[in-house]
DNA sequence: TACAAGTATAAAGTATAACATAATAACTTT
DNA sequence: AAAGTTATTATGTTATACTTTATACTTGTA
């Protein structure tokens, strides 16, 4: 199967400029030379001279490809394939308030989708000295935690320390670039419906459920804990 | 609370190249301005001007923005604020054959999750006429569909059709995205163990389960219907 | 010989100026 | 007033010269 083709399908007619077009003939050309993580590409000026274009067009391209990580440069030493960093672009595109409202949303709901399903993950990696961090992590919580206000810092923690257990590195670093946004938009106006402050599943029910329970009824329990933020989209 | 602080933490000290600055420089600019979607900015020699760099710079800088979707220029009228394209760089990005197979490994996670973590949005946006077209598309699947052999295509008209009824644009465009490597880390060698053919829940199955179930029956045939896949990773 | 300090150099970073291109606006013509 | 022509303007592109800095090389000293 190409996958080139299909990359390119779904990127689209490269829309013309020369640094678009540049930008994609520097990337067959790295894999023609079968170029790997840690290989010194040519000098800009020769790159320049290879694609009949000039130095700033290459500049600009490589400026590209450096900034999704795929390539790292140094002075004198020249440029070197590395490996592309997924998520470090989208950090910095998440400057906060610009996104509208509904990304912003969407991203609220993607964090939900993502924690409820990630039951099996947890259950499959999970070891007794995470339960044990959980459990010292929710301590401090009052035993009726489920009416108490939000409270960033914990949520960061708790959350977060799941992720980690989940073992998933680019699951990980996804949620530390969301987080903001997340906060962003329990803060914002956006949700409109009013926070309840019913009894639901709290924090520390859920390091119960991952102490004895199964990815099933972690689901469950995820999906109940997250009953409040559901009412407000819904 | 600031968001700005918050972000810049998180995304490091810009390395301190003029580009970095003038990139970070014309984001507060944008902000102080209150430029809003659509609004037009100064053109490339007044900021060059007002940042007290050269034109070279300024255009990197906003190459870089551009190419996150934050900005869009054209000849003649200059350059509009617009809204940032979350997953446009991505896409880019995802170059096949290029990420780590530890990567390739954790994305192929992360569908399975956030497949099975979809119930709740599935159950509050489908419609009838969309369980009947998901119907239609099973319609050609042998009734022991468990059995059979990955039909790739199928496979993105069943699985794609879903995240359509999600009602989530970003979560749609991320699958839509991550699907070449769906494919590729299905084909290749990555996940080592071989791929087991016994009866887990078809397709069929998961729409019956939308027409009559509810998101927890939905979350776990979901996760029966992975059960191949989860098999292959653990 | 070993090691430190200083120097040369090569490649990326930055600056400037000039020209090309394309989209818009202004103007003419019918 | 509609259509076609020209002028203008901001980005796109090229070319060239200069600056910065990491590395390699040389030199000098112990």
């Amino acid at each position: 199967m190409n996958y080139d083709l299909i990359h390119e399908n779904l990127v689209g007619q490269e829309s013309g400029s020369l640094v678009d077009k540049a930008e994609t003939d520097l990337l067959h050309f790295f894999r023609e030379q079968q170029f790997k993580t840690g290989d010194v590409i040519p000098k800009e000026v020769e790159l320049a001279v290879q694609l009949g274009v000039s130095r700033t067009v290459i500049r600009e391209a490589l400026l590209r490809l450096r900034m999704r990580g795929m390539i790292d440069t140094k002075k004198k030493r020249g440029t070197v394939i590395t490996n592309p960093d997924l998520l470090g672009i989208l950090e910095k595109t998440l400057y906060p308030g610009i996104l509208d409202d509904e990304t912003l949303r969407d991203i609220f709901e993607l964090r939900m989708v993502m924690e409820i399903g990630m039951g099996d993950l947890l259950f499959e990696r999970i070891q007794q000295a995470d339960i044990d961090e959980l459990y010292a992590i929710v301590a401090n919580e009052p035993n009726n935690a489920e009416a108490t206000l939000f409270d960033p810092e914990q949520e960061v923690r708790f959350h977060g320390k799941l992720y980690d257990i989940a073992g998933n590195n680019t699951l990980r670093r996804f949620q530390r670039m969301l987080l903001p946004t997340f906060q962003y938009v329990h803060e914002s106006g956006i949700l409109k419906k009013p926070i309840q402050h019913k009894k639901f599943v709290s924090h520390r029910g859920l390091v119960d459920v991952l102490q004895h329970g199964n990815p099933e009824t972690f689901r469950n329990a995820m999906r109940n804990h997250f009953e409040n933020h559901f009412q407000r989209l819904f």
